[in-house]
DNA sequence: GATGAATGAGGATTCATTCAT
DNA sequence: AATGAATGAATCCTCATTCAT
């Protein structure tokens, strides 16, 4: 009589566990043994459930890129205005500074640093990162246009500023992860949309 | 008689030889045996003039950042208007994304994610990392405060501003390394600073 | 469910091997991979009971310095008579001399040179040997005062002789070591105790 | 015009330097590189000298032999008397544990085990080392029999009575090396000639 | 399904030796 | 003769992965 197990919740457990020590160690840096322990279950175990070391790290990614996206889905779904939308989808990515997420933030870089290595491979890893970035700029993009049609916004190039956006976003994040006390997200995220890119609004 | 070597710029050598491999690989992935080649000499003349991998990292590092630094220095040199300087500063950024930097660029995130991890240990690497940005902030927060007090920007938080500004040319650093096709740097740079950041100057 | 495995025992099957190739080729000489070979067992495995290689030598150093003290502690445990007793010690050295710890001999110079190379740094081999000697000679001064006490044994400097004569069995070891052929052992101990330190015994 | 060097000098030079850094780091823990700062000169200068590393081994062990004869053989010239040449070879080795050739005791247990470890390559150092303890033993069995001629020592085996009284002072150098403090070396051989070892005298 | 003991490929580092100057 | 920069063979140790239980 085999036990009942859900595989996938426990292949849920292994991820976010492995995330954790990702985050504190760097992907690199860490070992399968590390992530067993996290996960508390034996090293052999983690291979009935993923390939390799790096299978871990993909689904850790998608992961992490779905939690962002679902996040920001919800918080914009029944906001109707372009302009209203517009600020709902930056202010909601001060969440992921606060809360459980705000420890899988530092993992973010060693999935750039290592998706981007992989980038001429067109590794999974990879088209996920360029997916989650052409959706994202599509997103903003649309909300633009929204915006543009029923003359809130400026006409513009808006796939150049959905990029120049989410990099200003991207690139706070950044920053606050080297100094969490230097910057305050929710102050800076306010100063961005409503004094300094006023270039975007029509008069 | 000893031979007579230039040791500092055998040093400079290895390290530029080192970049460029770190640039391809990564840093983790990077065996001394690829740097010894690369910078044709044996493996064990890289231990003459580094202790270790780490120390090459971090020499290589600090080349980078100065290097960065005295490209925007000597470009907004002579520049008085303050207006001009913070246009001067961003285009200038620019010439990153071109010619033999172009491919050092890509270990910038290298350098972050390692940088970011050791955090909380203040090596050097990050010591350095955190002096470049704060020197960069305080650079644009002056160049800002000179703008206001001759009336062409408005009154703002500077820091802030200047964070956000740093921020988003990274994020776009992040974007064009992701994919270099996707984004027209130079159009980039000018739509953000005469079209979409119009919310600093003054009326 | 894992395997059931005797890691104590096979820590002991990893030291015998070890101690073996240290006889043939001293400490210094034999690689890990000597050592895995001989144990018949992988390089890694070594690793899963010894942090490194000097505790190999640690371990093997203890296992050996024990297995001399039982083995003489045995032989006299029974005996009462002073002089048998100090007899006894002495011609049970001659055990260590042939058999299946033959072959150990060699090494104890390479532990004796290895250790008094540390012998300011207080490591535990030092310690060690330093308790092995210290317990030998008080062994040796508790035979030879009970025997002054019933007035077999001269009075005399108990310490001293004791020293003395550990000293000489050392010396003789080392002279059997270099030339096995030169020296009867058992002949030797026999001159040693009848013939030349009748210094000892009272008129 | 070359510079005039004496090259045996310059040759004994490096031993003797070679010497102190083998005494206190161990042969094979001591650097080519820390033989050439101890004798101040560059690191390819000592093989103008020495074919490798070993051949200053073994010519630092044949120039330590050397002193150590010539010592005794000087000490014990002019005395004719058996019993006072007897007494005056080991109350001289007493002098090795003074002054400037104490350092070098240390170095002996390194001689000793790489040598036997050489014992079945007839090296030349174990030539020398089997050598040595050959003179000295004729040496002491000459003087032996000298004393059983004239009736002044028992009849006994010569060769075997030297071989353990060898012993008894190397194995004394062992504890002396372990612990100079424990032992006054002085007061252990005269009561090792005078207390212990009466068996060998005639009544 | 679960485990962890076993493994060996792989890589950083050391250091005796060479050789151009 | 003297040097020390250069070298790569040698070796310790790590760790992802396998597999017997």
């Amino acid at each position: 009589m085999p036990k009942i197990i859900n595989k996938e919740a426990k292949k849920q457990d292994i991820i976010e566990a492995a995330m954790k020590v990702f985050a504190q160690k760097g992907f690199a840096n860490t070992k399968m043994a590390d992530v067993a322990q996290a996960a508390n279950i034996g090293k052999g175990t983690i291979y009935e459930y993923f390939k390799n070391k790096s299978e871990i790290f993909e689904n850790g990614f998608r992961y992490f890129m779905d939690a962002m996206e679902t996040t920001i889905a919800k918080k914009i779904f029944k906001i109707t205005d372009p302009v209203e939308k517009f600020k709902a989808i930056f202010t909601s990515m001060t969440d992921f500074f606060e809360g459980e997420t705000a420890e899988f933030m530092e993992i973010i870089l060693d999935f750039w640093a290592e998706a981007i290595r992989q980038k001429d491979e067109h590794t999974l890893v990879m088209l996920d990162l360029e997916k989650v970035y052409v959706d994202f700029r599509k997103m903003i993009g649309a909300v633009l246009e929204d915006g543009i049609r029923i003359g809130k916004f400026k006409p513009m190039n808006t796939f150049m500023v959905a990029s120049l956006l989410i990099g200003m976003t991207d690139g706070l994040m950044l920053q606050w992860i080297m100094n969490r006390d230097l910057i305050d997200v929710k102050e800076a995220i306010r100063c961005l949309l409503d004094e300094i890119i006023t270039g975007i609004y029509a008069d």
